[in-house]
DNA sequence: TTGCTCCTCACGTCACGTGAGGTGGC
DNA sequence: TTGCTCCTCACGTCACGTGAGGTGGC
C-alpha cells in the first residue's frame, strides 16, 4: 500500500489531484487509515492512475474520463478512446484555422474601410401577408447558413423569394437564440421540420445593408436612431432577407452581400 | 444616448456580458442615471463596443482586450492586434497537431506492450564525486531537452559523459519543478547561465529502465518498491542519466531509450 | 518533543450565465 | 396600477492550486 506522497510520485499526480480525483470518484483509495484519514493506494490503483494519466496528458476533460475509464479493460479499449480524441483534435485543428482565415479576411476589410459608406437607405412600407416555409432551430444568429440546405432541400421548386430569417428574442443572446429560417413558397410545404405558415402583413421599417455580415450591427443602430429620431417603436420578429449573399460552394465576394432587415413597428 | 437592452442589441453584446465589461472597466457606460443607475452609453461607446466585439469573437482573452483596447485607434492597430492573435492561433493549430502525433506513437506502442518487460535491474553503489556543468530552472519534467541544446553549446568539448538532470522537490509537480541539467566535465565551465560544481558521492540506488520515458514511472515505482521490501529510504536530488535517448534532430526509437535512475539514500 | 506526512475546510481562477429580489418612470 | 426595463447581490462553472489550521505516529 502506498501513501499518497508515494504514490503522487509513482504516478506523476500531484497530491492534490489525487485528492480531488477522490471527491469527484474517479479514482478512490484502495483503503482509508480510520485511525488518521490517510489515504492508501494499491497495485490496481496504480494501474487505473497510470490509464488516467495518460488520458489527462491527452486532455481529456475530467468528464470525459469518468465516462471512459470504467470501460478500459485492455490496451486496445485505451486506444480506442485515445483515437477518439484524436479526432476531437482535429475539429479544434480546424476550428483554430478557420478563426485564422476569418482574422485575415476581417484584415482585407479593415484596408478597405474608408471606401466603405455607412449610409443605409431606410423606408417604412406596409408589407402584405406572405405565405412562409420555415425550419426553426435554437442557436446563433451565424448558424443560419447550416439550415439553408435543409430549407431548399424541403420546398424544392416552390420557392417565391429569397431566403430569410425571423428572429423572436427580445434581447440578444450569444447561444440558444429562437430563430425561424424562412422562404417564401407557392405552396403548403410540410416535410420533416420544415413547415409552412402566413407571415401577417404589418406596417414595418425597413433598412438595406450592403457589405459583410459582421457589420450588420452598423444596421442595426441606424434602424435603431431612425427610431428614436422619429418616435416609432419596433418589436418582434424582426426578418432579415438575404438578398445577395453566399452561394451553397462559394461565399462570393462579402462586400457585394445585400441584406435587408425589416422590424415590425408597433 | 442607448439604454442597456438597446446598446446590447446594436453590438451583438449581451447585457451580462456589458454590466461584466463596466466592472471590469473594459467598456465603462457613458454616464449613469443618478436616479435609478441605469447605464447610458453614447457614439464613443459603440466605436470601441465594436472593437471589442471583433476581439471577442476573435478569442482575444480578458487580458489582452484590456491591454489592447485602449491602444486601438485606428484599422491598422486594429489589424495589427489581429494579426498577432493569427500567430497565437498558429501554436494552438500546432499545439493540437502535437497532441495528435502524441497520441499516435502512444497507440503504437500499446500495441507492442505486451512485450515489453517491466523487468528491472537495480543496484546499490556507492558513488564517487563527479565534476558536473549544469543549468538550472524552474518547470516540467518534460523541458529537459530544451535545455540540453544550450548546455551542449557552453561545454563544448569539455563533457565526459552523458546528459542528466536532478530533480529537486520532495514532492511531484506539474509545474514550477526544480531541475538542474547537467553533464559530467573534465574542466570547470562558466558561460551565461551554466556553472560548475561538483555532484557528491554517496550511496545510491539505481535502476535502469528501457524504453520511452513516459514508462519512466513504472521504474520509479519498482524503486520505490525496492526499497519499502529492503527498508531503504530515499532522498533527494534524485538523477536521471540519459543514457540513450532523441538526437538534436530526430527522435529515433524511444522503445530503444536508455534511462538510468538515481536516487541517493539515506 | 520535534518534524514529517497527512487531513479537511475555504477561497481563487475565467468570463460570464442564471436566478432572486427589488426599484424608478410611463 | 400594471408591465417594462433596469439594478445589485450571490452562486455556479472547470480542474484543480494555494494557503490556513490541525492531527497521528516515529
Amino acid at each position: 500500500m502506498y501513501r499518497i506522497g508515494e504514490f503522487s510520485k509513482i504516478t506523476s499526480l500531484t497530491i492534490k489531484t489525487l485528492r480531488y480525483y477522490d471527491d469527484i470518484e474517479l479514482l478512490k483509495p484502495a483503503a482509508v487509515d480510520e485511525q488518521n484519514s490517510y489515504r492508501l493506494y494499491d497495485e490496481s490503483s496504480y494501474e487505473k492512475a497510470l490509464i488516467i494519466k495518460t488520458l489527462k496528458d491527452f486532455e481529456f476533460t475530467i468528464q470525459e474520463m469518468l465516462e471512459s475509464v470504467p470501460g478500459i479493460q485492455d490496451g486496445t479499449d485505451l486506444a480506442a478512446f485515445l483515437m477518439e480524441k484524436h479526432e476531437q483534435l482535429a475539429l479544434r485543428v480546424a476550428s483554430a484555422k478557420s478563426l485564422q482565415r476569418q482574422i485575415q479576411v476581417k484584415v482585407e476589410t479593415l484596408k478597405e474601410v474608408h471606401t466603405m459608406k455607412t449610409d443605409y437607405r431606410i423606408e417604412i412600407k406596409d408589407l402584405p401577408d406572405i405565405q412562409i416555409a420555415y425550419l426553426a432551430y435554437k442557436g446563433k444568429y451565424q448558424d443560419v447558413g447550416n439550415y439553408v440546405g435543409q430549407l431548399f432541400k424541403a420546398v424544392g421548386g416552390n420557392a417565391t423569394g429569397v431566403i430569410g430569417a425571423l428572429y423572436f428574442d427580445e434581447s440578444y443572446m450569444e447561444d440558444g437564440a429562437t430563430i425561424e429560417v424562412f422562404i417564401p413558397v407557392k405552396k403548403v410545404v410540410e416535410k420533416g421540420d420544415v413547415h409552412t405558415k402566413v407571415l401577417k402583413g404589418q406596417r414595418c421599417l425597413s433598412i438595406l445593408h450592403m457589405g459583410p455580415y459582421d457589420l450588420l450591427s452598423n444596421a442595426y443602430k441606424a434602424a435603431m436612431d431612425y427610431m428614436t429620431d422619429h418616435d416609432l417603436k419596433g418589436t418582434i420578429p424582426n426578418r432579415e432577407l438575404y438578398l445577395k449573399g453566399p452561394g451553397m460552394l462559394l461565399k462570393g465576394n462579402p462586400a457585394k452581400y445585400e441584406t435587408e432587415i425589416i422590424i415590425p413597428l408597433v
